[in-house]
DNA sequence: GCGATACTGAAGTATTCACTTAACTATTTT
DNA sequence: AAAATAGTTAAGTGAATACTTCAGTATCGC
C-alpha cells in the first residue's frame, strides 16, 4: 500500500510546490492551524487550504478539527514511504557502480 | 546549491509522473538509450523523449550522445538531494515526537 | 549511396494546476 | 445577540502538462 504507484504520485507531486514543501517545513516543527500555516506565505487563505487538502491527499498531512480551528501535523509513515523510493532507486544505482568499480579493478590486475 | 527550492522543485514534479519513475526505475539497474527507456512504455518515442528532457533538466539523470545514440543514467547526487530534503522534515518531526514522550514520561513519574 | 535506425523539434490539443474573488458556515468572544 | 474569528466552497482564469502526429536530421550497415 505504501508502494502503490498512485499514493507515491500524490507524494512527490505534492512536494513539488514550494508553498507546500514550506508548509512541510513548518509542519516538521510541530502541529499548526490552517492560519498558522497560512501566515508566512504570500497568499490568500483559500489558496493555503486548497494546498493543504494536497497534502491531506496525499497522506503526507493529517488534520483534526476541534472547534473552528483544524489542526495539521505530520505523516512520517508516508514520508518515509516517499524517501525509501528514492533511497531503493539510488542504491541500486550506487551498488552498480560499486560492482563496475570491482570489476575494472579486477581485470585491471590480471593484465 | 544542493537545496536550491528551484531545484528540489524540478526534481520532484519530475518524480511525481509514474513514467518518469518507471523511467529511472530502469536506469537504476544501469544505463540506457532512448528507445530502451521508451520500450515498455506505452506511448510515442516522442512523448519519452520530452519525459527525458524533464528528469535531464532536473539533474535527476544525466544523458551523452556518442553516434546516434543517447544514453541516459542516474545521477546520484541529485536523487541524494531529494532525499535528503524528506530525511530532514521526517527526522525533525520524530525527534519532536521523542521529546514530547520523554516529557510525558517525566511528568508522569513526577505526581 | 540508400535504406533503416535513433532520435529531435514544432505545432496542436485536452487536461490539470495554482491561484483569485466572493459568498457562506460554524464557533468564540464580548 | 452582534461582531470577530477560522475555515470552507464554488466558480472562474491563465499558465503549465502530457501527450499526439508529422516532418525533419543525423548516423550506421550494406
Amino acid at each position: 500500500m505504501l508502494h502503490d504507484p498512485a499514493q507515491l504520485d500524490l507524494m512527490f507531486q505534492a512536494l513539488a510546490d514550494p508553498a507546500r514543501r514550506q508548509m512541510m517545513e513548518r509542519l516538521s516543527r510541530g502541529p499548526a492551524s490552517v492560519s498558522q500555516l497560512a501566515e508566512p506565505l504570500a497568499m490568500s487563505l483559500s489558496a493555503v487550504v486548497q494546498h493543504l487538502n494536497v497534502l491531506e491527499a496525499s497522506g503526507l498531512v493529517s488534520t483534526e478539527k476541534l472547534g473552528r480551528v483544524r489542526t495539521c501535523r505530520i505523516e512520517p509513515k508516508a514520508l518515509r514511504a516517499a524517501e525509501h523510493w528514492i533511497n531503493e532507486r539510488r542504491l541500486a544505482w550506487e551498488r552498480r557502480l560499486d560492482r563496475l568499480g570491482d570489476f575494472l579493478a579486477e581485470t585491471k590486475q590480471q593484465t
